[in-house]
DNA sequence: CAAAAAAGCCAAAGCGCTTTGGAAGACTCT
DNA sequence: AGAGTCTTCCAAAGCGCTTTGGCTTTTTTG
């Protein structure tokens, strides 16, 4: 059943049939009444590709995914991913995952634009002067950014959480407590969340006329095998720390069994703190020692990018507002006082 | 540039520099390299939305994605992603993911074939007597099941692994260590994986006269803290097993926890063995006593599934092939012999 | 009540590609 | 040389929708 048939069956000109479905005013009542109805009864659906090629609306949302051998997508990508689709869902948005060579992004971002494959993009793990926000700026499709990238001479509209503000106050409670030599294991310092991070733990520590070690502080893929390494390290070596601010709840794990193995525990000998992106399948309250942590539902992030992409693709949101979402600091076990 | 100027500028006709690109043969070798030469030069890309209208086709895969409140979008699909695409890349296919109410996915799918969004489609996590597959065959789009189902009257593509082989193997390395109380801890049992592990744990037994106790095996979802739960249970109980298999690497975390939380210890108490889909971010080597695994790459069968997908949309692969791959067994320090 | 404005509808021209059904010219064969 | 066959190309008809420009008919207005 497509747009001419509907016409001719109810004797009216393609025309106003299609005018009457997409709510233009230069129809009767009436008419617009008996044409919806007959769609609905006739089960009509107009067919998106050609409504695509006379448009150039996609009613998609696309995403560029960096692959390669070397690469891999990580975990958050699929919680995040999960907010997303809740929004696209009520929304009949659908989400498009171009595969691209980690090292060339930018070819797919191009033909993904020329092509119009899809109304808008978002990007996610930014980095300073990131160039796929610079690139997708110019080429003038709409976009959100998840996180931040810094270093324009431009704005641009952004969903983020206060990444420095969450490890500040994680810092600053350490202190608090009486800890003075804190430690970072932080995610691939190239990306602005982990500078944010780094910063923050920096400033509270500069509050306090302290500093963060030159060999307190390590940048390294989320792993736990790496979170493992990066707290042997810490522990070992002389004026090991007795805080630790580790960037994900992946990593905690790694932190978590190093500190045994070394005979070591959590709070009495290190303190521990760890974001925590909020996955269902591994929380922080139960870990062996209950983790305290930043929190921020990633997957929230994801709804809400996809609510600001479609507001734009429809023109209700405009211009380069960024947002920057608060963090919780939820205090559990694996906090104590500085050991004497 | 589209093909009509192109075709004006070589002072040919639409139809023959459409010809000479697409490859058919009706147009001389000459005329077809200077085609495909201008068509280089100017940057020539024929517009996928007019192509698409043209002839249905429209290079991408499709994947209704299941969400809504209550549903989680597991960690093991992100790694089927990323193989999913490093295949796609190379061939210049895009994924696109359809979000759909997790109890009402019937009516994405309709939606997707009638509106020919998708030349191909996979489905994950199938259970027997999938009705998406029926849907699926009966609407006649090209589709792989990753996974199996079962109880169909009709044959169709898969690619599975071979759980119930995998875990009969499992299961028979611990009773020929001496275990005789198994227990298995297992994902949704609803989904063919669980029921074909379930099934290779009992004909292990079976086959040296034991049997799994009707408590000592559990459905659940795969999370760290339902493996948790469930080894408590098992090992508080009156007959606690020696030995338990899991069906996933997050749920061995919570095993180890809820053994150490008794005082209990692996392997000297209870033997371990988990299923693992090799995530990078948490490696079996790296719990803190060595875990022996039933190991298969998810990441792989993603890849596998790409190929397979695209040689239906050329068709260069047709029938109802199904394919089972091996599953490794790793024995690592988890497993010792029963407990006198 | 005639003129102007508004309402309601339509035919047809795109959107940019593929594909059908020829047609013209070159080549082969008897 | 005439008939038949290839080879090579083209005009035009889709694919199914949106949108422009215009044409009636009805309503409003001075």
């Amino acid at each position: 059943m497509n747009l001419k048939q509907l016409a001719h069956m109810l004797a009216l000109s393609q025309t106003t049939v299609s005018r009457a479905l997409n709510g233009y005013p230069e129809v009767n009542e009436e008419t617009r009444r008996r044409v919806m109805d007959a769609a609905k009864r006739h089960g009509y659906r107009p067919n998106p590709s050609a409504r695509r090629l006379a448009t150039g609306k996609t009613g998609m949302i696309g995403y560029v995914l960096p692959t390669g051998a070397a690469v891999d997508i990580d975990p958050h990508f699929v919680e995040f991913l999960s907010g997303l689709g809740d929004y696209a869902r009520s929304h009949e948005l659908d989400l498009v995952l171009s595969p691209a060579d980690a090292d060339d992004q930018e070819t797919t971002y191009r033909r993904i634009v020329a092509n119009r494959q899809v109304d808008a993009v978002y990007i996610s793990s930014p980095r300073p002067a990131d160039r796929r926000v610079a690139l997708v700026n110019t080429l003038g499709i709409p976009f959100i950014v998840h996180g931040r990238s810094e270093g324009f001479d431009f704005d641009y509209a952004f969903t983020d959480i206060d990444n420095e503000g969450a490890f500040r106050e994680a810092a600053r409670l350490l202190i608090q407590l009486g800890h003075r030599r804190l430690a970072l294991i932080n995610g691939d310092d190239r990306e602005t969340f982990a500078i944010h991070r780094e910063r923050g733990v920096r400033r509270a520590l500069a509050a306090s006329g302290l500093t963060l070690g030159e060999h307190h502080v390590c940048s390294v893929d989320m792993t736990e095998e790496n979170g493992y390494r990066a707290t042997r390290r810490l522990l070992e070596a002389g004026d090991a720390p007795t805080a630790i601010a580790c960037s994900s709840l992946i990593m905690a794990l790694g932190v978590v069994r190093a500190v045994r193995d070394l005979g070591l525990s959590i709070p009495g000998d290190v303190s521990l703190i760890a974001h925590d992106d909020v996955f269902p399948w591994l929380r922080p309250e139960n870990f062996s020692v209950p983790l305290s942590t930043t929190r921020s539902s990633i997957r929230l992030a994801g709804a809400r990018v996809a609510e600001r992409l479609a507001a734009r693709i429809s023109g209700l949101e405009e211009g380069a507002r960024g947002e920057v979402w608060p963090v919780d600091l939820v205090v559990r076990g694996s906090v104590a006082g500085a050991p004497a």
